[in-house]
DNA sequence: TCTAAAACCTATTGACTTAGTAGGTAAATA
DNA sequence: TATTTACCTACTAAGTCAATAGGTTTTAGA
């Protein structure tokens, strides 16, 4: 029902979390699961997927774990959340043959763009400078 | 991942084909779903469900069938959609505690927006009138 | 060169959702 | 009163999701 998995939020909050490490060492998965209460062993496959889409590089061994593959500046949340999710199609695949399927076609594709759209323009970079906003509130308290 | 339930995407075809109906006749179930070649029972869920969020109205008996409650330029897909689907939050219901639930607030709640001011700036009008023009472009064909 | 620590890989499971089926009851009309 | 229709409730097979489980491979350091 037009829900994101479980599998793209936690892929964005341990981005927030590698994006947050700026030197060049790598944070292993025992420390990221634990820093978020997390699985090891799912939050292990979702870090996977996201080293076979290039977003994060991993490094094994002692002093090994993860790291950004990338600049922080060149990552939206639509990269993240589509190597978690596939494309971001609202439409189910199963297009059935009975439905007349360029119905309504341009109704779904307007709806898929303007998804499109809006997870692209916010950036991983973003993200982070908001979450530390709501930290530092969260102390003022 | 984001999809729309066929309960969403049947609703829509079956909305487009009740508000073609122009004069103030029921137009019965089994019409309905045998334009579409959808199955009876399974559309009958649906066209129910429409009727409780007040959307259409049922008449029994001979000459009964579906209309729509209200004047066609007052619906929005939005509307239809959110009937069939609930909110359209892109979250899952299940905000794990674990999940510091605030983080990323804003940008879900973003994307939240962008996918409920989209579906309610379409209206069903203007899906029937793509339609026809679409129906219209398959006879010059 | 051995050992520990880490990533990497594949399979499985329980719970839940989805799409559809099935078998009824209630109301309206002729 | 019979027929036609909406309306209601329960069930089911298949699929998905979230998580678990048990490995193998690579790397760094002692």
């Amino acid at each position: 029902m037009l829900k994101i998995s479980t599998r793209g939020q936690y892929a964005l909050l341990v981005m927030t979390d590698l994006a947050e490490n700026t030197d060049d060492t790598f944070i292993p998965l025992k420390t990221l699961s634990h820093r978020r209460n997390l699985s090891v062993k799912y939050l292990e496959q979702i870090l996977i997927q996201l080293g076979k889409a290039g977003l994060i590089t991993g490094s094994r061994g002692i002093n090994g774990g993860y790291r950004l593959s990338r600049p922080l500046e060149t990552y939206t949340t639509g990269d993240i959340l589509r190597a978690m999710e596939g494309d971001l199609s609202p439409r189910n695949i199963a297009q059935n043959a009975h439905l007349a399927s360029a119905e309504n076609e341009s109704f779904w594709s307007g709806l898929e763009k303007v998804i499109n759209d809006y997870v692209d323009s916010v950036t991983l970079k973003e993200l982070v400078q908001k979450n530390q906003a709501f930290a530092g509130f969260e102390y003022n308290i």
